[in-house]
DNA sequence: ATATGTGCATTACTGTAGTGATGCACGTGG
DNA sequence: CCACGTGCATCACTACAGTAATGCACATAT
């Protein structure tokens, strides 16, 4: 168990909570596949003592994760990357709806900027470019 | 001054905010053609009555509204649909800028949720079909 | 068994979002 | 001018998110 030399880092005073924060580079990390299934986390001591927060923060956040079935906790050992295939219980048609109400409020505010359709679309496309490094 | 005979309804027990419930369905209103430039908006009492709500909690979405450039309040009056043209103030490149980080935020859990890109690319099509009333 | 590493449960403090009750200021119509 | 309809400002209350301090439970290595 050699240091995986993650490099996390938050801005406290940057509005977004410091959990939510954690949440979403670990996100980022599992998605993009610089974290693979099996790989180890920091613990949730190690991390929260170099970040200064509470530890309890960490562990909400992993919480978090947990629940989301981005990693799996093993008390006494730590938290790992969880299974990536396993989610595939729910079909294209559910995943697509749950993701629907977060796409409709973007795209609402997209029309709201006065932008066209092909121009909404130009920038979804452009984050796809951007993420698909996997 | 007739009854616009608007249809608002809330549902104070859904965890969304009531204000923001309200400045979703103007927003929807207005984007979708049915709320036209220079259209009255029924008044914060009538309003906070109907859905018995507190007046301060209509006015606040109402301000929000106006902030957002949606309303223009008229005291003495009512609240008004704003013009809709005056916003081309900022060029397309700069309202993809703003509308990026939603987009982002909406893309990424669909990569989590493993959708491809064509299928999350569907999900936006499929918002956009409903909204081009106008 | 014991020491030391994990994550967890409990409890508490703090800030802020959300909502509300009340009285005031502005505009319009008689 | 006066009455009535607008929206607004102020203050206050409540619930909950976010963070933290502390002690406990489990797993592993010696």
């Amino acid at each position: 168990m050699q240091s995986s030399e993650l490099s996390f880092s938050i801005s406290p005073s940057s509005g977004v909570p410091i959990y939510r924060q954690i949440i979403d580079q670990v996100n980022a990390l599992v998605v993009s596949g610089r974290l693979k299934p099996g790989d180890a986390l920091p613990s949730i001591r190690k991390l929260a003592e170099s970040l200064e927060v509470n530890m309890m923060t960490i562990s909400k956040a992993y919480a978090r994760l947990e629940v989301d079935g981005v990693l799996t906790r093993v008390r006494g050992v730590g938290m790992v990357v969880a299974e990536p295939d396993i989610p595939t219980a729910a079909s294209v048609k559910e995943r697509q709806a749950e993701l629907r109400p977060l796409i409709e409020q973007a795209v609402l505010r997209g029309l709201q900027l006065n932008l066209s359709n092909p121009q909404i679309i130009a920038v979804v496309e452009s984050i796809l470019r951007e993420n698909r490094n996997e």
